[in-house]
RNA sequence: GCGCCCGUAGCUCAGCGGAUAGAGCAGGGGACUUCUAAUCCCAAGGCCGCAGGUUCGAAUCCUGCCGGGCGCACCA
């Protein structure tokens, strides 16, 4: 139970006794005691009472005693707060006898399909691909944990016009050395090197496009060239995957081409309810609420009018098969904001056609741009953008090279694994610690900086925590009683009983920037607490209920942290 | 032209209806015979893009400007 959801009921019914009606008790952190709460102010006037008289009345009808060593009317109309130590210690010391620290299992587990990363086949993963995957695994990590069925869908870019030119670079090649160039990961140059021949020869132009009518018809010579470049990438993605530390495996590849055989019927569908309109051509839905340049309702085009399919008739194929058969009622889309516009209209038709409708529902879980040091968007296609591995084996390297000089005394292999736990972590951090909507800038000091709002300032913190394990030789012991006293532990002890509520907060708006500045407030907490509190040499009660403290934060930090996808060494 | 998003300390970002707007970085000053100083503490730094409006109360909600980004029919 929070605390703050606690304090919230115990003075809701005073409120109601004094207002006469339900009545929001308001209740929030404070910087003049532990919380306060806000609402007499919004009562004065429609009661008709200064506001400090309603504070002093609800003060004195709420039944606070055992939670509050002090309730006090302070400044216009506030009530303020200051928890008990003793009710503060029960509630640490119930959250460490949590194995789930306070974070309980969903009392209705659904089933939720997160779409994430989505890589092109053949061609190289890049910074773009960053937020999707790390954004997406956090996502599908977090609702896991609340006990959610989860389906990660790897909406992998296998199918289309461009396999013509990929296929036949491929025989050029020879398949032996294809697959000896793809499997060094250098699908940008395979990829270009295509895109080079289609350009400029023009025969080989005309065998491309023979080639594409020879894949979508099924021909069994071109279908095994495509899945040889197809599994090559695959295993090179999970190359990706593996040092990215993300959960996405084998079995979560779900290319477009696996809804191949559900786009007929999906677009049939559509034209049996009566959705479908020609217009120029092309087979369209013109979903409500979405209007063109021309001021003209904006077509959802799911045939073209070559009577080939498009992007949108996979997403609503996919979609009808994620909550028709899979049964899925929460549908999250981790793509960038620039396809807002497409997913809206996806959604809208989806409602139209009855695929999704309550309690199933989809979310565009958009996210902003990654941008390059002159502020400007980094683009895939306009050359120079950064290859992803290229991003995180230079984050490894320089994480190694910090660790080595910070502590001489790790051995290869540690300072090896200490490096790709920090140098990932900060990579991974960096996005998740802002905003997901909004832009930022790749910045290679900043995002491999060990100070601030960073993963390695958390998982620094962690490490202290354990090496003060390993110097006390023993773990916390388990039932100890906590009782936080001096400031800095009080501190500590209200950041950490908060946790749960920022998860549960999360599960719901997917803004993991809430996590991540919540676990660094726990750090920050901790790093004070560390400082002026001893641990190992303080006795008895307070040295056991220091010892648990210490425990249950590195688990907060470890569980927080993992959720993220980030991990925490035992030591740095 | 229409739609969506964004303008907060020199820089990177939190805060999104409540009491003096918070962190980190950079720059200034302190703290290691003491559990890792990759840390901590102190000081300094702000017409919260501009102008109206709603409200007891606005960085936060509404409207209009200004500045920036993205999107707007057969590419995924």
């Amino acid at each position: 139970m929070d605390l703050e959801k606690l304090l919230t009921d115990r003075l809701a019914p005073a409120f109601a006794a004094v207002a006469g009606g339900p009545v929001d008790p308001v209740v929030r952190r404070s910087q003049h005691a532990d919380f306060q709460s806000d609402a007499a102010l919004a009562l004065a006037r429609q009661l008709g009472r200064p506001p400090r008289a309603i504070a002093e009345e609800v003060r004195q009808r709420a039944e606070l005693a055992d939670l509050c060593a002090s309730v006090e009317v302070s400044g216009p109309g506030f009530l303020n707060l200051t928890v008990a130590d003793r009710a503060l210690g029960a509630l640490v010391s119930a959250l460490a006898a949590d194995p789930r620290l306070g974070v309980p299992v969903a009392a209705g587990p659904e089933t939720v399909v997160v779409d994430y990363s989505g890589p092109n086949v053949a061609k190289e993963m890049h910074v773009g691909h960053l937020r999707s995957t790390v954004i997406g695994d956090a996502a599908a990590r977090l609702l896991e944990w609340l006990g959610h069925r989860v389906l990660r869908a790897n909406h992998l870019g296998d199918w289309g016009t461009p396999f013509g030119m990929l296929i036949e670079h491929l025989v050029d090649l020879g398949e032996a050395g294809a697959a000896r160039e793809l499997s060094m990961g250098d699908l940008d140059a395979f990829y270009k090197a295509a895109r080079e021949k289609f350009d400029a020869d023009a025969a080989f132009r005309d065998r491309s496009r023979l080639r594409v009518v020879a894949l979508q018809g099924g021909d069994p010579a071109t279908l095994r060239l495509w899945r040889l470049l197809v599994t090559q990438s695959e295993s090179y993605f999970l190359t990706v995957y593996e040092l990215l530390d993300v959960t996405l495996s084998e079995a979560d590849f779900r290319g477009e081409s696996s809804y191949h055989d559900l786009l007929a019927p999906t677009v049939d569908e559509l034209d049996r309810l009566g959705l479908l309109r020609r217009s120029d051509g092309a087979d369209c839905v013109f979903p409500p609420g979405s209007v063109g340049r021309d001021g003209e309702p904006l077509p959802l085009i799911v045939r073209k009018s070559d009577g080939g399919y498009g992007y949108p008739a996979t997403d609503l194929a996919a979609l009808r098969h994620r909550t028709g058969t899979l049964g899925a009622t929460r549908l999250l889309y981790v793509v960038g904001l620039p396809q807002r516009r497409h997913f809206e209209m996806v959604f809208a038709a989806a409602a139209q056609a009855g695929w999704l409708a309550p309690p199933a529902r989809a979310e565009h879980v958009g996210f902003g741009s990654i941008l390059g040091p002159d502020g400007r968007m980094l683009r895939s296609r306009a050359g120079g953008s950064v290859k992803l591995v290229g991003l995180l084996n230079e984050a490894v390297e320089r994480a190694t090279a910090l660790a080595r000089e910070r502590n001489p005394e790790l051995g290869d292999a540690e300072a090896a694994e200490v490096g790709r736990a920090v140098g990932i972590g900060a990579i991974k951090y960096a996005d998740l610690a802002g905003d997901r909507r909004k832009d930022y800038v790749l910045d290679w000091e900043r995002m491999l900086s060990l100070d601030g709002n960073t993963a390695p300032y958390l998982q620094y913190a962690y490490s202290r925590i354990r090496s003060i394990f390993r110097r006390a030789g023993a773990a916390a012991r388990p039932g100890a009683d906590v009782a936080p006293v001096a400031a800095a532990e009080r501190a500590l002890a209200f950041e950490l009983v908060g946790f749960p509520a920022v998860v549960d907060a999360v599960a719901g708006s997917l803004e993991f920037h809430q996590l991540a500045g919540h676990l660094h407030r726990v750090a920050v907490a901790f790093s004070a607490f560390y400082e002026r509190c001893p641990v190992l040499r303080a006795d008895g009660p307070v040295r056991e209920s220091r010892l648990a403290l210490c425990d249950l934060t590195a688990r907060v930090l470890g569980q927080g942290l993992h959720l993220l996808g980030i991990r925490t060494p035992e030591r740095l």
